[in-house]
DNA sequence: ACCTGAACACCGTTCAAGT
DNA sequence: ACCTGAACACCGTTCAAGT
């Protein structure tokens, strides 16, 4: 049968997503192709049809999966200070597991229900600890996260030191400033 | 000849730049084919290889020179906080003329010599009259920068308000807690 | 239900040929 | 010197056909 001639299993979803996240982990976003991934999977190109619409839909999974994963620190009671840097240390982490996705990402924000990631009730529940008025939440939110965002795709895209101690030092500076600045 | 027969002048560098970044500004950068671009200037798509070694060197050309179009504010011997706004400012207002192709830019640092920009010598200037120490200069500076990228990527993706009062004053509170920050 | 081959409309780019 | 047509090696995707 068709199925067995070259591959023991059918395809699944998860093969696929796998799969498509692994090529552009290896060779950033430009190098996955429905026909390289197709091809990494002994499979013909068309039947990755089957399973998914087309490949942007497929490069939504694949990013929503990824982002789902982020790991949040919980509220552990901490002053607000040491929480927002817990935050900003967990989003930065995350980040360097899968830097060409988050790169992609960053460029192409409509691919994700960015505003349901649990990130922003964490962000909202330590601005309010750190006593930021309501009907400023929003706006000081979105000043922090391109903050923060921008650091690690600045990171992400080399432009910062090759050395990690230094990066690391410029990011508790970037933290320094935030909190301080608040 | 085959000249006159499609256009009446000979193809130019500028000409082709030109047509380039309007495709980008118009349509993003996915737009851009060197094979519409071609159709755009009534020339074969081959016709571009005799001017541009490919399409990527085209895009350094198309961003460099944009980029170099960037207007720095002169030392008018204000107190820094005012000058760093100021500069904040311009890159702000420059990039909201060229979204696309600064999106671009953004996620493609490699194309850009950004160092040689001038953008980062006024900087250093600034930074020093706030009093920063010389071998905190570049970390301090690679903070700022990826900040006030990250916002202005932020706005130029659709993640901030579309309300643009709203959106000078998310600015203004971004300065404001890099100023306060420092 | 799942897979496939042929085909279509696009790419960027090379090369040999035209004026 | 500048332009061009045909060709090559890639894309994503549709559609009708196979098991």
């Amino acid at each position: 049968m068709a199925v067995s001639a070259r591959r023991g299993s059918p395809l699944s979803r998860e093969e696929i997503r796998a799969t498509a996240l692994r090529l552009v982990d290896e060779g950033g976003v430009e190098a996955l192709s429905m026909r390289k991934l197709a091809a990494e999977l002994n499979v013909n190109p068309m039947s990755l049809y089957h399973h998914v619409d087309n490949k942007e839909a497929l490069l939504v999974e694949v990013c929503t999966n990824m982002a789902e994963r982020l790991h949040l620190p919980p509220d552990d009671g901490t002053p607000w200070q040491e929480q927002l840097r817990a935050l900003g240390r967990a989003y930065h982490e995350h980040v360097r597991a899968h830097p060409a996705l988050w790169a992609y990402v960053h460029g192409h924000p409509e691919l994700i229900e960015n505003r349901k990631l649990g990130l922003w009730e964490v962000l909202y529940r330590i601005l309010r600890a750190a006593g930021v008025a309501e009907e400023e939440l929003r706006r000081t939110s979105d000043v922090l996260h391109a903050f923060v965002t921008g650091f690690i795709f600045s990171e992400v895209q080399g432009h910062m030191s090759d050395d990690p101690d230094e990066i690391d030092r410029a990011f508790e500076q970037a933290m320094d400033i935030i909190v301080k600045g608040l």
